[in-house]
RNA sequence: GGCCCUAUCGUCUAUCGGUUAGGACACAUCCUUUUCAAGGAUGGAAGCGGAGUUCGACUCUCCGUAGGGUCACCA
């Protein structure tokens, strides 16, 4: 590679971190990390009126959170005189213009009587997509559109192309939804002298209709699924399949791994509906590949609000026999299991397995669980007893005896 | 509606002219008695339609059809 990579970040805070952003990003970042590239984030604030410091935060963390990194940080707000220059310049070239609006001045949506806008020169303009191939554009459609409210206000065309010229960018690649903004943008790069960054436009990331996903799909951002208690490597891992794939059949990948392979060429050409059943294997593969202490730790953080550790099981009698076992058995077990516990050995999970082994373990592991929880999902007996203990286990196992011995008086 | 993009199992995808069209998720059935939202096995499940090009098309071309994106003094 001749000329050094140069890659950017270009959220607007007007929004939290977007799975479908957060999936642009990790694609540049592969992108850049894997041929020794540059990668600036550049938060694109234009928009005063709707761009909020909340969700630059959120970007800023979700991105953290999913070792999602980058080299520099700025903001299009800080950087008006930049702007402000090459506007001028368009002025005095003439490849823009100041507009005398003739629409009356319409002040509570921010119009003015005056704006700048660009001279189109209205020509075909074709450009090289490295996922969909070549494109053609018919400019004249775009008319002389508008590029800055003023000298202190650009729009969003106009900034993007003068920072990523600035910025010596070299590649773009961003979500399909820009596919239509890329001849107006070529457009001002000739106008000012800028040269052709590559483009690669990927495809959206749909909701279960097949369009755009949104909110009213469910959950779209970052810090969501980390609420709900995702994994991030799972989520990276993810995500880059969404849109993307090694050709072989490896589907759980590191992030250095994914660096390792990812390849632009073997980006998909339509978009791909998100499913989170998809997300949740993944998921469950990361889990398994952590260190036991980790994933013990990720347990008890799991199951804390669950009803059995925040208050006392309550038992449905008829569920406390397993299969074909019978109420009589399964009091009888709880009886043998009670005398094990209460004796408190270290290796109670062992001698408790052992006595199980030998009358059938189902019937004295299904009451033991579901005595020590009331819940029909749990994690397994063994290790219900050392997280609840002794004294709160013996006394779990003692009311499940309980519920056993007036049930059969009753009936 | 104009312009642009896309099109293989329900979903994510492999195939880069010749395959019994492969894998994964999900689903179903069975097994497994540390239940399940665990594990194992098995199974059903796909090339949008029509013309071409070719000895031979899922693969190339064209036309339809369908879906999506985009049409701001937002980004």
């Amino acid at each position: 590679m001749s000329e050094k990579v140069i890659v950017r970040f270009p959220p607007s805070p007007t929004g939290n971190l977007h799975i479908g952003t957060a999936r642009t990003l990790l694609f540049n970042y592969l992108f850049a990390k894997k041929h020794g590239g540059k990668i600036v984030f550049r938060s694109e604030d234009t928009d005063r009126e709707r761009s909020k410091k909340e969700f630059e935060d959120n970007i800023v963390e979700g991105l953290e959170w999913l070792g999602i990194n980058y080299d520099e940080f700025t903001r299009q707000s800080e950087r008006g005189e930049i702007y402000k220059k090459y506007l001028q310049k368009m002025l005095d070239d003439g490849t823009a213009y100041l507009s005398q609006e003739s629409i009356l001045k319409d002040v509570e949506n921010n119009n003015r009587e005056e704006v700048i806008r660009f001279k189109n020169p209205n020509k075909m303009v074709k450009f090289d997509d490295v996922v969909r191939g070549e494109i053609e554009f018919d400019t004249t459609e775009l008319h002389d559109f508008v590029i800055a409210k003023s000298l202190e206000e650009p729009l969003y065309h106009f900034a993007v192309v003068v920072d990523d010229y600035e910025m010596g960018v070299t590649h773009i690649l961003r979500g399909e939804d820009h596919i239509s903004n890329t001849p107006r943008q070529i457009l001002i790069q000739e106008a000012i002298g800028a040269s052709r960054p590559v483009y690669a436009h990927i495809p959206l990331i749909l909701g279960q209709d097949r369009s755009k996903l949104s909110k009213r799909h469910g959950a779209t951002a970052v810090s969501e699924y980390r609420n709900k208690g995702y994994l991030p490597e799972a989520m990276v891992n993810y995500l880059a399949l969404l849109g993307w794939n090694p050709g072989t059949e490896k589907e759980i990948f590191t992030m250095e791994e994914l660096i390792q392979e990812f390849d632009l060429g073997k980006i998909q050409k339509g978009g791909a509906i998100f499913d989170e059943k998809k997300l949740q294997w993944v998921n469950k593969e990361h889990i398994k590949l952590l260190p036991p202490d980790k994933q013990r730790e990720l347990l008890l953080e799991s199951i804390k609000d669950e009803s059995y550790m925040v208050g006392e099981p309550v038992l449905d009698v008829e569920q406390i026999a397993w299969k074909k076992s019978t109420k009589e058995e399964a009091r009888m077990h709880l009886e043998k299991v009670r005398e094990m516990v209460s004796k408190g050995t270290f290796d109670i999970g062992e001698v408790v397995m052992k006595y199980a082994e030998t009358v059938g373990k189902g019937n004295v592991l299904w009451p033991m669980r579901y005595a020590l929880s009331g819940a029909t999902a749990s994690p397994d007996p063994i290790t219900l007893l050392e997280i609840l203990g002794k004294e709160k286990s013996l006394k779990r196992l003692e009311n499940a005896i309980i519920v056993l011995n007036e049930a059969q008086v009753s009936s």
